[in-house]
DNA sequence: CGTACGATAACGTGGCGTAAGCGTTT
DNA sequence: AAAACGCTTACGCCACGTTATCGTAC
């Protein structure tokens, strides 16, 4: 019953991870909630940091990147930053561009080495 | 100058990978050089075994599964083998195929959020 | 005699999973 | 009193990279 801040669990429903990833951003310093006892309290700048940890991760950023990406994201106040982050995005879509052609090219293979294969058990 | 039997380096540089790997592909038993003394030396056979390992790389396949593999053509006799094959290129078809359709979203997703932040850019 | 090649051993990487064992709260 | 939740510690995973330190062959 929180009205704020978000409880590890709450946290962990939100978002749909495990306690160990939380406990792992926290360890690395992507998250720190606010700590009472041992207790762990994530505010609303957290959660908002956490949407961004993974949206980046469906990016394809390593988490590094992401840390990165969260300064930016921070003070997204200057041009310079947008710039900034414009080129991150471009740098990462070249990236994502290779990587999606050696797919395609894995895909053909595999389908040219199946159908070969096919053909051998037909005649069989 | 070995006629049939390559050496350790020979190996590295045929296949392009560091000794390290040469090593791991013998410790997990997916490759098993004559040893004489402290020396390896790879028989055409262990040469045959790591072109089809490096290929189920490319196809995106685990080193366990690629274990399976080279079971299956070793004694690529039986229509009962081709047709696990099958199975199994079928199998990592639609994984590939997954991987293509989130890898398309991704890139999407990425290029929609470019967008944006350009416009943002645009008017300031 | 150097130096290139090879050997083993062992720790590091990323991004967590998983288990052990404890305390606290309901 | 039992169950649920949380805590820290620490080892496991994959596919190797990397370093350290040693021996051996040319």
């Amino acid at each position: 019953m929180s009205d704020e801040r978000l409880t590890f669990k709450e946290m962990c429903a939100k978002f749909d991870v495990t306690p160990r990833t939380l406990r792992y951003y926290e360890y690395i310093e992507l998250l720190s909630p606010d700590r009472e006892g041992r207790s762990r309290f994530y505010s609303p700048r957290e959660t908002a940091r956490m949407t961004l940890i993974l949206r980046g991760r469906r990016f394809g950023f390593s988490l590094e990147e992401i840390r990165q990406w969260l300064l930016l994201y921070e003070e997204k106040g200057s041009k310079a930053q947008f710039e900034e982050f414009l080129r991150l995005a471009d740098r990462q879509l070249d990236v994502l561009a290779e990587e999606r052609a050696r797919l395609d090219q894995t895909i053909d293979d595999l389908n040219a080495l199946r159908a070969e294969t096919q053909g051998l058990v037909d005649k069989a």
